[in-house]
DNA sequence: GATGCCTTAAACAACA
DNA sequence: TTGTTGTTTAAGGCAT
């Protein structure tokens, strides 16, 4: 056992998979930090009993995890949010009670939350409109979400620093032109280890998530996001959702989700971060977790070890994993054809099925405003090609929405339609 | 026991 | 000068 200066960038890069214990671990050590109770406001007098619930012989904390988490998933950028796919097989309804929501509050206040700096960082990047945050902004929003911050010793900011640097996964940004280095560059997630980021904050069972999610500020800002999609299926429809419907919706969001990284990484600009010694990006490697071709062009002429130039072609390959998860799916085929088949109606439910190439990222508007942050420093818009096949990934998404929501109709329109025709033969059959 | 991930602390430099 | 930001090194805990 040794320190992380016993390592190499090589070895920690190789190392498999080694993010995904870490969220159960994080869990594990959620109730071992003493801190996570040091910190905790003496005033609290109901997490003070909880307090005894982070010993790791006590197991009600276990109990609370499962029986939440149920209720949690994970949204359309794999940042938790509450999910509608509760409960899919069965027919029970969650209970988003008020007491759910406070003690999780009082969780996350008091505790120590189980994510680790890499995942904080990347939600509270992932959460900002122009997936970009200054280190301060880094620090505000996890403060929001996680008040255990507040009284936690400042030390945690070293953390956020310390991680922004060394992890792989982000990347600093320019403010401004020729400004490399001094206060206030921009952060963003480097959007060849985001898959793993998402994965990695999949992999984390703790239902916490519910306890720093905010709703959008506008009704569903991302209606795109496959569980508000079922959502609206199950609330509208009240029928359970087979698990192929939503083996599509999460197909969908893949490949919406990969339109994404493609957008994110024809905007990127060439990463600031020319070279770091060592690296805290393995456990995100995105050769440890993701079955994607690698541009061997790309590979030859980039080190692993020191930067991460994003070749378009392991974008287009990571769009094609997407595809083909859709394409697997042979019962959105089935219906694919049984759409082609009846109407293409269905589109116009596609409204509101929108990537975020048409809607979140809007590089004209800087949200950030007077903060005195270039808008869009991840922007490039120089390459025409790349954002003319985004949005012919993004047409075939919409129409492949549209179906699935004209689906979610038909089965409605069947059902009701059998039921009717049952009732009306039965009448007639007493008459 | 070796390895690796993660956290924390500290020091230092650059900058506003 | 002070505070912030970014980088780097070191150490230790924990899991595999």
């Amino acid at each position: 056992m040794g320190p992380v200066t016993g390592m190499t960038p090589d070895k920690k890069a190789e190392t498999p998979g080694a993010g995904k214990a870490a969220g159960l671990r994080q869990i594990y050590r959620m109730g071992s930090l003493p801190e996570a109770v040091d910190a905790a406001p003496p005033k609290a007098t109901l997490v003070d009993s909880e307090s005894a619930d982070d010993e790791l012989t006590n197991l009600n904390w276990l109990h609370e995890s499962t029986n939440l988490l149920t209720n949690f998933s994970l949204g359309s950028e794999g940042l938790p949010m509450v999910s509608p796919l509760y409960d899919i097989e069965g027919d029970n309804v969650p209970s988003f009670s008020p007491s759910c929501y406070q003690n999780m509050e009082k969780k996350s206040a008091t505790s120590k939350p189980p994510y680790s700096f890499s995942l904080l960082i990347y939600m509270a990047i992932e959460h900002s409109p122009n997936k970009s945050l200054p280190v301060k902004e880094i620090y505000s929003w996890i403060l929001e979400r996680f008040p255990y911050f507040a009284t936690a010793p400042t030390g945690w900011k070293n953390s956020v620093r310390h991680n922004l640097s060394l992890n792989k996964c982000f990347r600093k940004v320019e403010r401004s032109h020729g400004k490399v280095n001094g206060k206030g560059s921009l952060w963003c997630v480097d959007p060849e280890y985001k898959p793993n980021l998402v994965q990695a904050l999949k992999k984390q069972p703790f239902p916490s998530a519910l306890a720093f999610y905010t709703p959008p500020a506008s009704p569903p800002s991302r209606p795109s996001s496959p569980h508000y999609l079922t959502s609206v299926l199950k609330q509208n429809h009240g029928r359970s959702l087979k698990e192929s419907d939503i083996d599509a919706a999460t197909a969908m969001m893949l490949l919406n989700t990969s339109i994404e990284q493609g957008m994110l990484d024809c905007e990127n600009p060439q990463p600031l971060k020319t070279a770091k010694k060592r690296s805290y990006g393995s456990a995100f490697n995105p050769h440890n977790s993701m079955s994607l071709q690698e541009n061997d062009s790309a590979a030859t002429n980039i080190d692993p070890k020191k930067d991460h130039n994003y070749s378009v072609s392991s974008v287009a390959s990571q769009r094609c994993a997407s595809r083909s998860s859709v394409s697997s799916l042979s019962s959105v085929d089935e219906v694919y054809e049984f759409i082609s088949k009846t109407s293409h109606a269905g589109s116009d439910s596609s409204e509101g099925f929108h990537s975020e190439v048409d809607t979140d990222v809007d590089y004209e508007d800087d949200p950030l405003g007077d903060s005195g942050y270039a808008s869009q420093p991840c922007v490039n818009t120089s390459d025409r090609v790349l954002k003319e096949l985004c949005q012919e990934i993004d047409e075939e998404l919409k129409e492949a929405a549209g179906s699935l929501l004209h689906l979610a109709g038909i089965h409605t329109c069947l059902g009701s339609l059998i039921s009717t025709a049952k009732a009306h033969s039965k009448k007639q059959r007493k008459k």
